[in-house]
DNA sequence: TCGTTTTGTCATTCTGCGGTAACAAAATAC
DNA sequence: GTATTTTGTTACCGCAGAATGACAAAACGA
């Protein structure tokens, strides 16, 4: 990961003295800091550029915070960016409702800046994006988003769209399950409806597809939970 | 959390007034409290025996707050021992010196009991159960919340959903007993109708899993009481 | 336009897991 | 010592959840 560039980090967020604090550890931290207000501002801001990750706000004034990660998910563009949710008061069915939404963690205020970074910490190692070519390598196998192309070693792996974008994400988000649900917002983004179980068939066809390199078995079941890519058996 | 073990916080604060509400809310909410008026009281009573968490006044008659933090900090025996400071007036270059020195959170006078205690159950409920990432390592196990897994060293355990969920619980609330009713209610969930037995047969399951890794011992029964997952045999 | 590829859904099969009963073994009481 | 209670262990069944294959509609390309 480019651990020497700057990274950019949006803070969504309406109260003055949170925006401020955060602002404040993150650019200590060696991060860049933008923040916006509400919705609207925030979208502005990714207009201009996109960060490389964003904290959001549970309650905002306007569009709420959860509607503004939806939305963010349907756009091509911003549909990888993390996004950490700030939320007051960790009730289950919010936490659920975050994660459904493509959030890829939340914390709960009061939090301090030092769990904070912790977090945002953790999530970038995750979701360790593509280098400047855009290339992720893992388990053997390299994905180039650059030229939209998948190989194994030297060989070039004939993959369909879907495939290829559900193998994207994994390889982005390794050593950790997604619930089918999640897979939809993040693969195939918010707000289309498509059965759960068409994730079961599309993993079923990047297992086939993978097969004949004996890479299959990265693509793991959970059971119970959902699904998982990891480059340890 | 439903924690039935008395957590036992050292309140280290000159004013009185202050002790005195503290103290007692902490009581009130189920916590042993107990108070040092400076760095030497508070050093004899760390002495004597070290407490669950710490609130630590910023500023002290003698040493301040913030020395005795990172004299805290110094020693193996007080490391892990999370500190609250309680800071009048938040000035910025304030919170962030107390943050550097290893501080877990700070809390601005005045401040509402509410707070406080919301803020002290953030804190343990990171340091006590999983870190900011999700991840618990004890006896030898590590637990990873967000890819759902266990891990013996590096290699992973092969462990089914109940069985998971079981050792999490264990883990997270290790050095305990638990009756077969109570693993019900945490493991299972509330009123679920399933016979006691049903958990023996999955503790057995769990030994079962840790054997290769010689780590069934860490689950342990205590006859006519129920189990207990200790790294101490 | 026609053929090919892709994609979503459904029906079916399959598998692993959870729960329970039944018995063996151990600990405790008498 | 025996009787009784408590726990360990195994075997079995039912079932929910996952895998799989087939199919039709839609998208795409030539």
């Amino acid at each position: 990961m480019g651990d020497s560039v700057q990274k950019h980090i949006l803070i969504v967020e309406d109260e003055t003295a949170i925006r401020d604090m955060v602002a404040f550890a993150l650019r200590k931290a060696g991060m860049e800091a933008m923040h916006a207000a509400d919705a609207r501002a925030a979208q502005a801001a990714i207009g201009e550029r996109i960060p490389d990750l964003i904290l959001l706000d549970w309650m905002l004034p306007g569009m709420s915070g959860i509607d503004l990660a939806r939305r963010l998910r349907k756009d091509e563009l911003t549909r990888e960016v993390p996004i950490i949710m700030l939320t007051a008061r960790g009730e289950e069915t919010d936490r659920v409702g975050g994660l459904d939404a493509g959030v890829d963690d939340y914390v709960v205020k009061p939090f301090s800046t030092r769990e904070l970074l912790a977090r945002i910490r953790a999530v970038m190692r995750r979701t360790h994006g593509e280098d400047a070519e855009g290339v992720v390598e893992l388990g053997g196998l390299r994905i180039d988003s650059a030229a939209h192309r998948v190989f194994c070693g030297e060989q070039p792996v004939h993959i369909g769209p879907t495939e290829y974008r559900l193998l994207h994400f994994f390889m982005t988000h390794a050593e950790r399950v997604y619930t089918r649900s999640q897979l939809l917002d993040h693969v195939w983004g918010g707000g289309v409806y498509v059965e759960e179980r068409t994730v079961d068939v599309h993993i079923r066809r990047l297992r086939k597809t993978l097969e004949p390199f004996t890479r299959d078995a990265l693509v793991q079941t959970v059971r119970g939970a959902g699904y998982r890519f990891s480059t340890r058996v």
